[in-house]
DNA sequence: CTGTTTACCAAGCAAGCGCTTGGTTTTGGC
DNA sequence: GCCAAAACCAAGCGCTTGCTTGGTAAACAG
């Protein structure tokens, strides 16, 4: 189990990711959650700026634009899913444990304190421009990678029937589907719910064909 | 297997959906295209009216306003998928075959020739209107309880472990996903993709506690 | 041919949008 | 205590948005 708390703590302290006590901190994480809330196009940038109490205008001395503000939540996102992935994958020691942690980490991101910024990801990656899209596109792959690694050599273990690029996507989807519906504090736990999109992950698939 | 072709063409005559050649059906259209690619609120009526040649202000002879059309495009495709599940579930015989049949007809939907309105259904729901929504929500739920109902039977016959309304979620998720990166034409037919979703529904799932 | 309905155009309004500018306050190192 | 840097305000510009209005052209039944 990865202390994402401490996790975070780290990356701010190397200035990979900002302070949320920062002023431009304040701003991703309102971005953050009226993104998520109501989506980015949606979300205006005075709305934004009244949620954490300044005028329109201010907003433009932290970021060069609107989308600039998108880009830097999913960044940042990035970067701390990215760091999760590796250290949750070095202290696995089973390929089984690894999955388990590749999808545990998905989980506590969606559901845990940076839920927002993950769901703005995952959501609105169409609403970023273009060249900022490519920007991030190294990030998003070595993660990918990681799950098709992860989920090959897992079949080859015979741990599961699916081939991994599907595999990876249909479980990727059902896990960012949870987001909504899925609440931490309901009856079922986060723990409850990782370990049950494990067994969808784990599938033995018998007769099935290519 | 339901035809689909024959089942709108039943639903037009009847006219619970709107024509395709009618200018109202050409307005539903283009308005489902264009919010699939681009969202509902990046979509101006502009270039919805642009897309089928008139001009914006003339959209308003046909709808009251442009969260209508998105309601209509949202309202078709329930009562399109509303009737080809209850076809396919009476064609099917074994609780399998049921299963099977209601994962096709979403699978179908989605990468379909109502695959546009089914898309803006699943991933704009948070744009309509408050009053509107409320209007889809009898559709919504009697689907969501025709899949309860066939997973509940699929577990009491020891077909699948996970909970019937996790189980749900989870498999609608990864198929809602499959809009962003599976395409008909690829390698992987929509049927190859129907039994690779069925795999993962059908999961047994050893040892798993509540 | 006539009258009505349906479909559309041409023009533009009011509101809201992202963003700019020039100036003022607050903060923190020395 | 001073001063530069950082943070913010006040005002508004130029543009786009959804939508309205008043009128015209086509379709079509009687």
């Amino acid at each position: 189990m990865v202390d994402r708390g401490a996790l975070l703590k780290r990356l701010i302290a190397e200035g990979r990711i900002t302070d949320p006590d920062s002023p431009r901190g304040r701003v991703l994480a309102a971005a953050a959650r009226l993104f998520r809330q109501q989506g980015y196009h949606r979300t205006t940038v005075r709305a934004l700026a009244a949620e954490i109490g300044i005028l329109s205008g201010s907003i433009f001395h932290h970021f060069e634009n609107k989308d600039a503000i998108l880009f830097s939540v999913m960044d940042e996102v990035v970067a701390a899913m990215d760091e999760a992935l590796k250290t949750a994958i070095a202290e696995a020691s089973t390929t089984r444990e690894r999955v388990r942690a590749l999808i545990s980490v998905e989980l506590q991101f969606i559901h845990g304190k940076t839920g927002d910024a993950c769901s703005v990801l995952i959501h609105e990656w169409g609403a970023l421009t273009e060249p900022r899209q490519r920007r991030l596109l190294d990030g998003r792959e070595r993660y990918f990678q990681s799950w098709r690694d992860t989920l090959e050599q897992a079949r080859q273990e015979g741990l599961c029937g699916l081939e991994p690029e599907y595999l990876m996507q249909l479980i990727h989807g059902a896990m960012a589907w949870t987001a909504h519906w899925y609440r931490p504090d309901g009856e079922l736990s986060l723990d409850g719910l990782t370990d049950r999109v494990l067994c969808l992950a784990l599938a033995p698939c018998p007769g099935l064909k290519a």
